[in-house]
DNA sequence: CTTGACATTATGTGCGTACATAATAAAAAT
DNA sequence: ATTTTTATTATGTACGCACATAATGTCAAG
């Protein structure tokens, strides 16, 4: 009240998630519409617009023009995170960060990989698999494999020197990308490159990016024991 | 270009995207302001405004009043994905969804549940686990505690016939929530309810959710091999 | 040199209007 | 009875204006 301001968006969204959660409107039912709740609340439209949009972004609420907005029957709420480069998630923690380079050549995919990453009749990827180490003990394992049409440039870097995770990063932009997270027992070459023995519980995430139409890069990370991946809801 | 509108927000927001992704402004640069955006642009302050506002929300540039605005120099992207009921999750992939009770008793939680749960001095909580089955193979095994002093109502509940997770979805509301998934072995109860071998990879996932400061349950969740989290980005 | 008052400026948001769009209901034509 | 056309309606969004807010810079007083 201190505020120079009384209705802001988030204070009317508030009062909606309210009704929403006392049972006021239950799932499935319709709510009132936008003109409605401006004059309800005592704001205009696309105030009530604007906390409405969000809500619907988070599955609070299912909208459709001409038939109205009702509450949402299948409460699916939406987690996110932020998935940073591992050099800073290495440094965030007051680690030092290195890596090492196992290899670094121009292979053919097998099948999994072209399927994956819808590149059929490719029969030359660049295929490139490092070490990540958080105060010299192992922290990821990276598997990566590069659509080098779309990056020539990658050919002229030293991956000695810049980690392949951190120049595409940096340089490569996407327009979309996958992400799967799974549960799998180390093989042996996860396990010498993590220092596991084989069938360990290993963290493994598998990402692909894709610039408009194309796949960049398939990734899969393996992650040391104990890592843990945090969302929020 | 048929469309009757010229200048939506999207468009708009490609364009930014474009001179950022094309290099024309690059990491840690300063971009021009909004009202001078406009002018370029040949629209509202307000639609690019928001083109904007939703690119500094999944981080790919950075806002600060008076500061401006500047191409984020740390490319965190966000990943989001639906968490939604088991039985739906089952049922959308064509397979018979069943479950069974395990345990369902008040007992004193161990200390790591009273401190992700802050619930330091409470003693007693509602424990509870069950297996949720897709077409007769074992699916998750869940293991939750609850706080029945946030939820009298849980008590009343014949657990036997409604899944608690269901329950809890369609009845509880929370206001924020904690996800994080990791990779473990296989325990005894664990591998005996997915019916494994001790030591076998299994995916876990641990979900805390509050209702304003109170924690109301803490969930585990184990899945059987081969089971995948899928996010996008 | 330091401190505090003040102006400046870019983003953040609210409002009201206008129009676009999609879905639905009603009416008309077949 | 069925199909097509037309009106209706709720959401989606563009615009321009006004003011709030936070961060920064300026300048004078101590």
């Amino acid at each position: 009240m201190a505020n120079g301001r009384s209705h802001t968006w988030q204070s009317i969204q508030a009062r909606i998630r309210h009704n929403i959660t006392d049972g006021t409107w239950s799932p499935g039912q319709l709510i009132p519409a936008e003109t409605e709740l401006a004059v309800q609340f005592g704001c205009a439209r696309s105030t009530v617009n604007r906390a409405l949009r969000e809500l619907a972004l988070t599955g609070v609420i299912d909208r459709k023009r001409k038939a109205g907005t009702r509450v949402a029957m299948q409460r699916a709420r939406k987690v996110t995170a932020e998935i940073a480069v591992i050099r800073s998630q290495v440094e965030a923690k007051g680690r030092a960060y290195r890596f090492t380079l196992l290899a670094n050549k121009t292979e053919a995919p097998p099948a999994v990989v072209r399927e994956a990453m819808k590149l059929a009749r490719v029969k030359q990827l660049l295929h490139v698999r490092s070490v990540h180490y958080a105060d010299d003990a192992p922290y990821i394992y990276e598997d990566r494999w590069i659509n080098a049409r779309v990056i020539p440039d990658i050919k002229t870097v030293d991956l000695q020197r810049h980690s392949v995770n951190e120049w595409l990063v940096e340089n490569i932009p996407f327009t979309r990308g996958e992400f799967v997270v799974e549960a799998v027992a180390a093989n042996r070459s996860v396990a010498s490159a993590l220092g596991l023995k084989p069938r360990d519980a290993v963290l493994k995430s598998r990402r692909i990016t894709w610039l408009e139409a194309q796949s960049v890069t398939l990734v899969s990370l393996y992650y040391a024991p104990g890592h843990q991946l945090c969302f929020e809801i």
